[in-house]
DNA sequence: GGCCGTATGACAGTCGGGTGACAAACCCCG
DNA sequence: CGGGGTTTGTCACCCGACTGTCATACGGCC
């Protein structure tokens, strides 16, 4: 559904409301610095950011403006610190909001909510993800091949999206059938078949997986 | 630099706000309810809106959602009752952002600038979208096709309209009933059924939809 | 060569979407 | 207020596409 990078030094604070994220239905990711937060979001970019202000080391402004750099993603500030000044200076260093602690989770998530909801709207930016000249529009719901639309059914789209989101990483058998089917067991086989059939359709030179490659033992992996 | 739309029914608080609001460089227009306000808002947009919840008449939350009917404009509650329960509601109706009385100049300004830096990008709504040779003008409220106008129902039109403005997006029957219809549950058919007889109208050759198509499993997209 | 893991083709059941019919709701006039 | 036409939402049916299963063929690796 939806994830979210915490950065809060503290750890109770951190482990509670990542838990209360979780339980929102979103993925947690949380970190302990600005640092370890600027790393995450370079490699693995959440779709929201929740940052406290009063950080060792790299303090929650600098922060703030280094994400800025690295993409437009929604932040929200969660600080204990209530004054206008505060306030006003996390804002202007980037922010989109500002909650002060203690937080009241049903009032974040509804932040969370508003932020996500308005962000969305403002960024129709249809994300492509590109392997050499397989591109993948989730939100078109289309896969190109050669900058030609190929029909794809919904679960070999799937399949495809769970893959193109760990570009060159094995994933097994299992672990798609749970990530594209939601099944917890089944028969692994069927995976195989799915990745037969969209090999058909993506790879133009038949038997020569170029993209959608087997890793003998282990499961599928996508690379360029 | 941007316009500013305020609705609260306290005289001395609308007054003292507009003031601040026109320090900082806004147009404001200030209105006493939530059907001035409305009336305002249809008949020349402001690019923010600032309303209170408690309202003599129509209440501030059925004034969010109201608006939310008419655009996409950027809303900030500005109300004195602080507890999480209103907050969450004020958001769930639409809200971006929530301030409470007595507001902090600055902050509110602040907070002003973030969320219009947000919701800046927003593509603004165009007044003619054309796929090849399908016109839509919402403003004329009419389609025409091949230059020739067609007609069109009400709903047919919304939904056209909502189609166009995400141009080769997905948009799920969930989302499309959502936001034509209003409903938060119905029978997803019924969009295919309006989609059908919408093509009937927009397609010249019948049996290859060009303009409008189905996305199996996903929903529908309107494409050049 | 034998074995294990993978590819592939065929098949039947199921599902999703298109469509025409129909009745209720709505609207415009007289 | 009433009547005819239009629009809207519901339903049932049909068809083709998709899915999962299975049996079999293939191919690398020890």
């Amino acid at each position: 559904m939806g994830s979210v990078l915490l950065i809060e030094d503290d750890d109770r604070i951190r482990l509670s409301l990542s838990m209360a994220l979780e339980d929102e239905g979103y993925t947690a990711h949380a970190v302990a610095t600005a640092e370890e937060g600027l790393e995450a979001q370079r490699n693995d970019p959440a779709d929201t950011v929740l940052v406290d202000l009063m950080l060792p080391g790299m303090d929650g402004f600098e922060c703030i403006r280094q994400l800025r750099r690295v993409d437009d993603v929604p932040i929200i500030v969660v600080s204990a610190r209530d004054d206008t000044h505060d306030i006003v200076a996390g804002l202007e260093a980037g922010a989109d909001d500002y909650i002060v602690k203690p937080v009241a989770v049903k009032e974040l998530a509804a932040r969370l909510r508003a932020l996500r909801r308005r962000a969305r709207a403002v960024a129709p930016a249809v994300s492509v993800a590109a392997f050499g000249d397989l591109e993948i529009l989730p939100e078109a719901g289309e896969v190109r091949l050669h900058g030609e639309p190929v029909a794809v059914t919904r679960t070999e789209f799937r399949l495809l999206c769970e893959l193109a989101e760990h570009p060159g990483q094995v994933l097994s058998r299992q672990q798609l059938l749970q990530r594209v089917w939601g099944y917890e067991i089944g028969d692994e086989r069927l995976v195989d078949v799915h990745v037969g059939r969209l090999r058909h359709k993506i790879e133009d030179v038949p038997g020569a997986p170029r993209h959608l490659v087997t890793v003998r033992g282990l499961g599928y992996k996508l690379q360029r």
